[in-house]
DNA sequence: TAATTATAGGTGTGTATACACCTATTACAT
DNA sequence: ATGTAATAGGTGTATACACACCTATAATTA
């Protein structure tokens, strides 16, 4: 008789096309090479992304910053946390009291500026390592994940 | 003079060309996705794919099993608690007592049976999202991404 | 065989992630 | 004006992640 089992056969399958697998595998093996590289800025990968974001978006709001940076909101609200224990943010409110801006200090684009040099040298890594066409179309191919979320 | 100035003109790069911007915030919503359709199953994405690599290095070493999975050892070590609690596996021992093998349950393998159907209907709705070919390219980028760590 | 080195793995700490649920404030409708 | 919706945001909890550092056991070598 012909069994249709559920078999596990299909297991096999996960390394080479499973989406989640593969996408966290590289984005733990790209965040440990930026992590090496920014360290001695002192700012991990997802801490920098933050401060780009609060400089880019100007002053955001937590809300704004989220969507900005295409994160969940509650997972912002406890980042920000130690960028502003490092005195490199400052959460301020304005008229609407439901709303917090955050807000980069003097030191935080001071950290920023020191930063960026490495956040380049990463790049080129990556680029060399990857090949700078074959990178442009993978940078574009994630852009357009984030497009399923809309 | 021209002031060689270290500016921040460059933080508007970050969501077009940033290689770690980019793949955290698509794996976030990868994993999102996958979470969500795998809800059913009791599971999510990295304890299936952890109890997948169990069963398709036929119960390895902590240490193979991370190798396996492109993970920190550690990492995997404090992800094998819940599914120990939970009876998927087990840690068993062999003569080199240096060694712990990551054992499959038959309740694990139930489970794995169970979450497989979801797997694949979250791997159908990504691929419909994004287009069959398109993934394909998007997979062996990932993929290639994997041979940086070597 | 005793000292050394290599291997396997766990723990402390701190950040990252996000769902479920909560409060406070504002805007809106009756 | 008052009750209700919508909006902004925080907290509890649980998992994910990984570096630095530790112990235990096995393998190697002097």
């Amino acid at each position: 008789m012909e069994t249709k089992k559920n078999d596990l056969s299909k297991c096999f399958d996960l390394p080479s096309l499973c989406p989640v697998f593969n996408i966290r595998a590289a984005s733990r093996i790209i965040t440990q090479l930026f992590d090496e590289i920014l360290k001695p800025s002192g700012l991990q990968s997802t801490q920098f992304a933050v401060l780009v974001g609060v400089h880019i978006f100007d002053t955001p709001s937590i809300n704004k910053l989220a969507k900005g940076l295409v994160m969940d909101r509650t997972t912002l609200t406890r980042g920000l946390k130690p960028l502003e224990n490092e005195g490199l943010i400052k959460i301020v409110s304005g008229d609407d009291k439901r709303i917090r801006f955050v807000k980069l200090t003097p030191k935080g684009k001071t950290a920023l500026e020191k930063t960026l040099p490495y956040w380049e040298k990463a790049r080129s890594v990556v680029s060399d390592e990857f090949g700078q066409k074959h990178l442009d179309g993978l940078l574009k191919d994630l852009a357009s994940v984030r497009e399923i979320k809309n």
